[in-house]
DNA sequence: TATGAATGAGACTTCATTCAT
DNA sequence: GATGAATGAAGTCTCATTCAT
């Protein structure tokens, strides 16, 4: 078992918290470090994160594990890199998300576009591969990674307690939790399939999913809007 | 990297199709590969499979190195009778389930059946395991599982048609891909949790989420009953 | 740099004593190690501990590496082990020389039967090559072998002031220190030749060097017994 | 295992003598090249030769690693231009050492004489790393150190003789490499210790086991004959 | 048949050395 | 000339698998 630990031991102190050996000033250094998490994305989702051997993600980036090695001091690094860049881009989305007018809209724009969020964000292979290697053995990330469903469903909660104050808040953290769940699983699903058409109507689907889940939760005044 | 091929090499022919090296025709053989599989599932579930150790298996097991190898050619040939097993499970369940008067259950009623029966099925750790660790890395996992999904999806989507024969073929495959999904993580985050009530709550939130998903396309007579 | 820490971590806590990773039960078990260790010595002698490989050392030994790694959790061990051996060995020389008849023998017949000792223990590729590594990077030595030189002072001390009560004990100290140190040298010199007479004859002159620095110490009152 | 082999690739003739791949003419690169012996042997000193990375030594120098190589072909060429060094030092300390009224003076000024110088050239750095790690891989040096020692050994014996010239070249050989090991031995011991006071009685005291070893040797006129 | 010691391919990682800037 | 990023050979260690007992 290789242990997941944010590594620590000989590296500049302001490198740290970026998780880099060296954080790389030159545009060269920069792109290769993105080649590389691409490379190592591509690789962990297709064999696994343990499966993965430095060797191979270094070929792919078009490196040597010598390079590899100059900005991440050890293989866990890499995947912490991703990890990393994963909880920004999330944390951006939902930024972008939480304002007023998506508070306003009616329920299916809303979670429209909350799916469409969360499927760009997980057309991202280090995104997808975060999220998926995370299931198989959460023990061994050490990594912020750990409460980033939780918050996910926190966010979900907040937003539907905005739209409908008088749901208590256990509620909505219920509600949120199985909404999270089931959307990403679906998501990931539309996202798996060759089938441009099929996602689409996969996606489609999530998000009647969700509506007529919540639906009743939400605005008794109003009346539902059915259309597929 | 290790490749989950089907191993093949000097094995009795007959052996084959169950994975094993040898059929154990003792009782005491029989146990033998009961308890590996068994610890090997509770470690595939704690580490992964690649982190799994065959010594750490046998260990688990009780039992030594060289006996776990009497029983399978290789460690992948251990996960693939654990997949064997899981299908096996699967198709009992399924024919459980697939009889006239499950058909003619309410929809609630019968979703609840269904949901119950993946529950269980998935509170075995071999199940579980096979379930999660095929998301993984699905590449490496050459086996029956591969399909296994697909046809999860078209008993569901045949369990849809005979209830309402009026339904394209395709609307139920989409709609039972969307349940498959969505319950299968929903039941799963359900059983990662300790708290009893929660996974009730969450339990009880599923066939919420799939009723009120899958009502519209059921009964065009009757009236909806939105109960939570 | 290799750090040379004491291994800890999975290891039956019975063996950590010994610093082995499984107690060899067997003969065979301990052969093999007699053989690692032997072979280990003979490569630390000729290449130094750094230079060393553990496949190399292997190869010396009739074994592969993982049979090495079956004994020795890393490389460091390898030489803990040694270190080991080294200081009962010069425990046990201690405890045979520290006795009553040794203190009563003439200056010249107990520093004889010492530096007899001693080369006898030299002799030993294994302590000598602890000996000789310890003096290059003594900081990554972080074992029992901290304190043998010291040690070895205050036993020569003790016996010195044995031998006269009058002396103060820092001037025991001081001319323990460098009977000690010189003598090692010297002994490590004449054992360095192959030629044999070369070798008596430098053993032979470490006595003279001895007696001739600590005589004007010893007796007082009679006149200095110069006999061989 | 790096071999330490005098390097001989891509390098002017000229310079071979000197191991420098390049000799400096500009003063700025005479400078450097101190700069990085120090600093080499600062870092051998501490935690060895084979341990000691090009980059340590290059980042202790103020110099980067391109430039180091720019001075030394390899590794083992900064080591063996502080072999060079010392052999210069020796041969240097010998000259001053060797002249007329050193065979003069009574056997203890002599002795402090050559004991002070010798000290005097291990304080520094350089000479202390080149003779203490010689010790340790003896093979791999395959270098003018080989015979230092037994130089040095021959130097002292010349001044045996020429002290008392009815002594045989083969008593004045064995005693000087008495001599020679022994004090080496105890004034690097000195130089370990941190504590002044402590060094200086050592010192003092190699003289005095030089001395009272030597003595018997030297009287001209005297009985003292003690013949081994 | 059961055991677990032995094997060695292969993974991770370091570091001497080169070379483009 | 100086720099430090890039390279990859080589070292340490693990673990699937075999085989003697």
């Amino acid at each position: 078992m290789t242990k997941l630990s944010h590594s620590s031991s000989p590296q500049p102190l302001d490198a740290q918290s970026s998780g880099l050996r060296r954080q790389p000033k030159q545009r060269r250094g920069k792109e290769r470090v993105e080649k590389i998490l691409d490379a190592a994305a591509a690789v962990f989702d297709e064999i696994g994160y343990e499966s993965a051997t430095t060797h191979l993600i270094a070929a792919k980036a078009g490196a040597s594990v010598g390079s590899l090695y100059q900005f991440f001091p050890d293989k866990a690094a890499i995947f912490q890199a991703m990890e990393l860049r994963h909880v920004e881009r999330v944390k951006t989305m939902w930024a972008e998300v939480d304002t007023p007018e998506t508070i306003q809209l009616p329920l299916r724009p809303m979670i429209h576009k909350l799916v469409t969020a969360v499927t760009k964000l997980f057309e991202q292979p280090v995104s997808r591969v975060v999220f998926v290697q995370f299931y198989i053995a959460r023990e061994i990330f050490q990594s912020i990674d750990d409460s980033l469903t939780q918050e996910a469903i926190n966010f979900t909660a907040s937003l539907l307690q905005q739209r409908n104050p008088k749901l208590a808040e256990a509620q909505c953290q219920l509600l949120s939790e199985v909404c999270v769940h089931s959307s990403n699983a679906v998501i990931l699903a539309a996202l798996r399939t060759d089938d441009l058409q099929h996602r689409q109507q996969l996606t489609q689907q999530i998000e009647n999913l969700l509506v007529s889940y919540l639906e009743p939760y939400m605005e008794p005044c109003s009346e539902a809007t059915h259309e597929t």
